[in-house]
DNA sequence: CGACCCCTTGAGGGCCTTCAATCCATGTGG
DNA sequence: CCACATGGATTGAAGGCCCTCAAGGGGTCG
């Protein structure tokens, strides 16, 4: 596995209220008083593809919203294999374990250049005190993070290699179906799909021979969603 | 799958106070205050086993503390196939969706007669508003039922089926050690291993024969702890 | 007693893993 | 400029595990 390196740039005080991804994000229900409960300062940090957010075991002090990019969320099992057990995109909140356990219970990683706002677990503690509005709020994204667990644990260890693959990129693309997908690394296809990374790489060149997706760069492939559906029924 | 049918018999208005599992359950940190609040009967309901707490799609109306017994979270993917994705026992809280989501979104049958308490979701509404006593504790068993998902669902979804039961056996025994423990229908331990009930039929058998489990009656076991550690870990 | 349900066991075949070799892109140093 | 090392990706071959289809066993209940 590859040594991950923190490669952070502060860039300055984040400006909450002005967000462009407010409406996704945790702070959408807070009002313009809300935001004088906030002694802490809430940073926009910039991560590398490769860097690290946290890891297991790190003292968890504060939760992530993903302005851009995507995280990977790694779960180490009793005998030290990993399985990637979640993907963060934007709008997603990494890292919620620091609102009840002193340390993170993952590791998460940077597969692409990322952006996210760092917020302080105190932060979130003075604003539950103050305002209701976050109660509700974070109990959706506690419930979103737990769906998203379900649907992904289940769509991508059931069925045949072609079946979980296909459903990957169904996934990858569901919000944005005509715009370009970055694949992963086929370590990491493995991780998600629990299948060695051999039969990861085996099952892409599959699709790409049966044009189900279409490399237009390097690892940057358009996908036949028509097509993908249709092999994410029949095995 | 079994047509479920809901066969509950009223016992009269929980006494909350005195709760022998209130240490576990959601109201742990509750002062003697707090109960005023409580203004909708929170009802102690007994269910057969295969009988449905609720089902997809039903109006989520309450959250359900287990009191004791076993109940089976099933998860349906798009293509209608069935997976179970979790095991409340004592002390859990199934259907926390009530709090964010108009209706159900798994279907939780009791796979034992069970022993529940239903809590109306506008008393943990009123609740919430009245004392910040139940957020942490709310947002506790949020991080339960995710750190469970993840466990179970890598735990039971990777490695060979003979690891896969090891896994299920030990998290099975995990707080009584010396307790024996009822198996489920070949059919549920192939949609908690994600195998076909002929693999978890042929696996159980196996395990029997190696001395792993030992039947003292029809479907309960005693475990070989020791035996079942080494089964999970080498193939 | 027979119907039914669940469990068990067998045989064949397909998919994935394992082990291994090769290819390709990148970067480094002589 | 090129040789070489490196890390990832691809492809091949052999073998094993699990799925599928099928038949039969054992318990319960009407």
């Amino acid at each position: 596995m590859k040594t991950p390196q923190i490669e952070a740039a502060w860039k300055g005080t984040a400006a909450c209220r002005n967000c462009a991804i407010r409406h996704l994000a945790l702070f959408s229900e807070l009002e313009e008083t809300d935001f004088q409960h906030i002694h802490l300062p809430i940073e926009e940090l910039h991560f590398d593809a490769g860097a690290q957010l946290y890891g297991l075991d790190e003292p968890a002090r504060a939760v992530f919203t993903i302005r851009s990019g995507m995280v990977k969320l790694v779960h180490v099992q009793a005998d030290g294999t990993q399985r990637i057990v979640r993907l963060f995109r934007r709008g997603a909140v990494a890292g919620l374990e620091a609102l009840v356990r002193p340390s993170y219970e993952h590791i998460a990683i940077c597969v692409q250049p990322t952006e996210v706002c760092r917020i302080p677990r105190e932060v979130i503690g003075q604003l539950q005190a103050e305002t209701p509005r976050l109660h509700r709020r974070l109990m959706e994204k506690w419930y979103e993070a737990l769906s998203v667990a379900d649907d992904f644990l289940t769509d991508l260890s059931t069925g045949s290699a072609r079946q979980r693959l296909a459903r990957l990129l169904l996934h990858l693309t569901a919000e944005q179906p005509e715009q370009p997908v970055r694949l992963f690394t086929r370590e990491d296809l493995g991780a998600m799909l629990a299948v060695t990374l051999e039969t990861a790489s085996r099952t892409i060149s599959e699709f790409k021979r049966a044009g189900l997706i279409r490399e237009i760069a390097h690892n940057l492939v358009l996908c036949d969603r028509d097509g993908l559906m249709a092999a994410a029924r029949t095995d």
